[in-house]
DNA sequence: TAGATTGTTAATCGATTAACAATC
DNA sequence: TAGATTGTTAATCGATTAACAATC
């Protein structure tokens, strides 16, 4: 597999090809071009052409790229339909708004059991899997060897936690929280979402465009 | 004001330095070199002399970094302390998680109205705003004049819902949807948060480290 | 064949790192 | 003063863009 060659920032922009894509298939284009893709995407068609080549020669010269061709391959490189099992910690708004994103789609995972500790919610059904107390959680990797566990709680517990999730087989995780996971386990892949940080870029980029105006 | 040289990359660096400093301050530490926070950071000690360096020298050669001071000033550059008009549209799940986020601390942004297209939920309070229903948006703007909105629906609607908002005045966007609302108005601020793609990068991760193992 | 468009190399650009002189 | 650590320039590295030969 040539996989191993493509770079991360290529990969990072994998999934957005991959919408993009799917918006064309789905509009019934079988073909496009890179110059074409380009001004829809709003990258140059150099770009578009030196990323799609990483992965193999999927254009033809002349021609395009085949649409649903292309499509497919993205999603095979980002394993879209695999079915990692996931557990999620953390049953509160977060959660359950990432919950639903696991479902909306083919995400490449499977989420088999939900984590709170708060009592209260305990046994409440989320997409059809109920709400476990923390608590049980040791016991349930024991069981069903979860591979990756979506983080939706704040900060402070973060430390013992993830001692655990990786002495328990958690091998990735889509972090949520603002612990530094990486530092304390070098090992594990890490797909960190930080809002607040995210909040802030906006912070400056409003406010330094007021600044440009007055 | 030097923060006009500043570069993306940087300013991408600084809430996490943000993070950083404020820890250091709540332990007490009042002074911090390069190469120390370099290793609680995971990052080269000279990554961080020449970001600190980008707004004016604020280390002090043979003794590091003032840590409340440079903490202030980072806060500054970010803005946290100003407060900008948000309106948030959507109160699902993410929409209420995203909502406490904004006042969770400063952050910049002061959240004065949401709005759901969901009648169901109109009145309902969330941190003390009530919800509306959307027909009463574009009267809300022209009366409270809002400069952000904070997006938390699905990607259908959002061509009609992006074009009302920039003609009512919000020039910032913290889009949660998939739609490119830098494409279609590029005069907009925008900070997107794109959490399937997120998901599908881990889900690389994830599949190629088993891929390597196996 | 002529036209179109990729694949691929070389050139450019920008970001990171290394090094060390400046200075507290 | 000696030691420590920044500020800043130069070197390196990697990513993006330009260009054009290959080829459908």
């Amino acid at each position: 597999m040539k996989d191993n060659n493509i770079s991360i920032s290529v990969i990072k922009r994998l999934p957005r090809y991959y919408r993009f894509l799917e918006n064309l298939k789905n509009n019934g284009i079988s073909r496009i071009s890179s110059n074409e893709l380009s001004e829809r995407m709003g990258l140059t068609a150099s770009q578009i052409r030196h990323d799609f080549n990483c992965f193999g020669g999927f254009g033809q010269q002349g021609y395009g790229y085949n649409v649903p061709e292309l499509y497919n391959k993205i999603g095979e490189i980002l394993c879209v339909n695999s079915e990692q099992k996931t557990i999620l910690i953390g049953a509160g708004n977060l959660g359950k708004a990432v919950a639903s994103k696991i479902f909306q789609r083919r995400s490449g995972f499977n989420l088999i059991g939900i984590f709170d500790k708060n009592e209260a919610i305990s046994g409440k059904m989320i997409h059809g899997i109920p709400v476990r107390h923390i608590n049980y959680l040791e016991n349930f990797c024991r069981d069903n060897s979860p591979v990756c566990a979506v983080i939706c709680i704040p900060s402070n517990d973060m430390k013992e936690l993830t001692d655990l999730l990786c002495k328990l087989g958690i091998r990735s995780f889509w972090n949520f929280s603002n612990y530094d996971i990486s530092m304390a386990h070098p090992e594990a892949l890490v797909e960190s979402v930080h809002l607040t940080d995210s909040l802030m870029t906006l912070s400056y980029l409003t406010s330094s465009e007021e600044a440009q105006r007055g």
